[in-house]
DNA sequence: ACGTTTTTTGGAAGCGCTTCCCGATTACGT
DNA sequence: ACGTAATCGGGAAGCGCTTCCAAAAAACGT
């Protein structure tokens, strides 16, 4: 077997109590000694073992992240702010896949019960309060990251905000018929999207129409925040005819793909019959043009674990609830500057 | 604190080596005594500590994957067959992610000093030979993914195959000038997929032309495999003016995306100008239209952990090195089959 | 009923560490 | 030089489990 803190403190004429301290930076160890001993630790190429270090400390020096992978791949932003944090703190991350929307609490369930992990990263989900008390209840921290429970910490973007400032900036470029293409409202995030969309109308004294709204089945899976979902949605949205809006607030880039391929399909043209917005900014929309709402991933992720690690370090006011503000990126699918007369030709 | 297995023995009545043979279906207990035990245990709802485990059993019940996050995000649909498999078993999965080309190995040493884990997935990451002796002189087993290095066992596409279809695909359509933009040669898929596109041409006697092959420059990044990368090769073959190929394998699909970024620049359309077979299949490559070979990432994450969890079982047969074939997703970016007068015109 | 087997069971030892208590050393003050 | 305080260091106990050994109990045979 590998090298033991008792290998060590033999060789080097010592306890392991000793050998203990001079790994720890324990203050009360006469600094000859401890060189002595780091010395041997050094030869002998000793590490100390996680796992057994973890049980005596009660500590094990890794967060649990739960993620439903089938949702849009933007998650990857996140994990990569919060796996470099994490490294940065010598902690490690356990992956935890929910493949559906419905077996996410038998997952964490699981995470609790495993004891692990000091901390947990809810990515995505929407927690039900009965749940939150569940993790309330439980000694490792939670916080909630991309969405929202008032129960339990989170930090997620300002989807309101966001939503509102799209449907305006749409506005702005003169469009008087500005539609929404929305995921299912069972989805928090869909939910303040809708209200951001209503505030921009009702700000900028647009009637709000309820044949300009499309709400995505949620049978789809994922809210209906997918392609086919946006797909579907736009076709309803032909379906008005001559009452078609002119400009379209989606509420995400992966349904705006689908969006646009009716469109395209129907023989229409991006921006000049139709203008959109979406909501993400995922990689891939700067390929096709897509005017977006930015959403902070790194810094969400950041934020996330921050608040996580502060939890874990015995913080104990309550209430965090952090909203990051979306960013409006202009491209080319609602006109932009290049053509304020585009609107409603 | 939570509810110990010394809790559960004194509540029951019985002793602790009890206790644990109840929970592990040891067979030298009597059913009577089991019953009572787990009757308790279900009462105190106690969950054995999987850490405490895991020390005694010399056993850690997760595995690492070390990936390179900036890749393609393509790997999440290796994760996403990974993670459910090790579901599926009672594992847990320690990410790491490595942020550089240039920081695997200690990222790797870090994942080898821990031993909190059974076993390592690497993926993408070519292994240098020096590096792969480490491996093998350490106790726990390593399984390399969408990689090759002869002495580990290994899980890829048959990237050799892969290229080779593809550029035979162009050739069958008429095309007589198919060049080829690679990723640098630094990585051993670009190696493969040269050589892949070599034979296509020697196979159908056309010529390999030096100036039709364009090597994306490694200081991009990620081997050139990225649409920066893929944008200025394309701008290169430009250049090439009359004696320009009129179809090109591009040896991955976000550098296809920045070779249609530039020919639309140009002002030239695809297919008619310039056909384009790509690799990889990502995600909005359907959205694009970019016929692609289309990598199995499912299967080769479900092979690789697979693989891993039988060499954690003891098995020592060596030289596992499953290739997986790519298969042609036939779109829009070639003509296809629609416009077999597309090749030369 | 009693000696033998065979089942079952209790619990000590051990996994590799941290931590705490206490004794040994050293330093300091006078 | 000697008493006291401060610093160091040894190693037992403990983290929560598994496993092994030996003992107890049950089953069996005659």
């Amino acid at each position: 077997m590998a090298v033991t803190i008792y290998d060590v403190a033999k060789r080097a004429g010592v306890g392991i109590g000793t050998v203990s301290r001079a790994m720890n930076d324990n203050p009360g160890i006469n600094p000859a000694t401890k060189a002595r001993v780091l010395g041997v630790v050094k030869k002998l190429n000793y590490q100390p073992h996680t796992l057994a270090q973890s049980l005596a400390r009660k500590k094990t020096f890794s967060i649990a992240a739960v993620v439903p992978f089938f949702t849009n791949y933007f998650f990857i932003e996140l994990l990569k702010s919060i796996t470099a944090f994490l490294s940065r703190n010598n902690y490690n991350l356990i992956l935890y896949n929910v493949d559906t929307h419905y077996k996410w609490e038998r997952t964490l369930d699981r995470v609790l019960a495993d004891r692990s992990t000091d901390g947990i990263l809810v990515i995505s989900i929407g927690v039900s309060d009965e749940y939150a008390d569940r993790l309330l209840a439980n000694t490792v921290p939670a916080v909630i990251v991309d969405n929202l429970n008032y129960k339990i910490d989170s930090v997620a973007v300002a989807n309101r905000q966001g939503a509102r400032e799209a449907t305006e900036h749409l506005i702005k470029l003169g469009h008087k018929k500005v539609g929404m293409i929305n995921g299912h409202l069972s989805s928090f995030p869909a939910i303040s999207r809708l209200q951001g969309y209503k505030q921009a109308l009702l700000e900028n004294d647009l009637p709000f129409d309820d044949e300009l709204l499309v709400i995505c089945d949620a049978k789809i899976g994922e809210h209906g925040f997918n392609e086919i979902a946006g797909y579907k949605a736009m076709k309803e949205v032909l379906q008005l005819g001559s009452k078609m809006p002119t400009a379209l607030f989606v509420a995400s880039d992966v349904q705006a793909l689908g969006v646009m391929r009716t469109v395209k399909e129907a023989g229409l043209h991006i921006p000049d019959d139709l203008a959109i917005v979406g909501f993400d900014d995922i990689e891939f929309s700067r390929f096709i043009g897509l005017t977006t709402m930015r959403q902070p991933f790194g810094k969400m992720g950041r934020l996330g674990v921050e608040r996580l690690f502060d939890l874990m370090n015995g913080k104990v006011d309550t209430g965090f609830h952090k909203e990051l503000k979306a960013e409006l990126i202009v491209r080319e699918s609602c006109g932009g500057e290049k053509s304020f007369s585009v609107g409603t030709d």
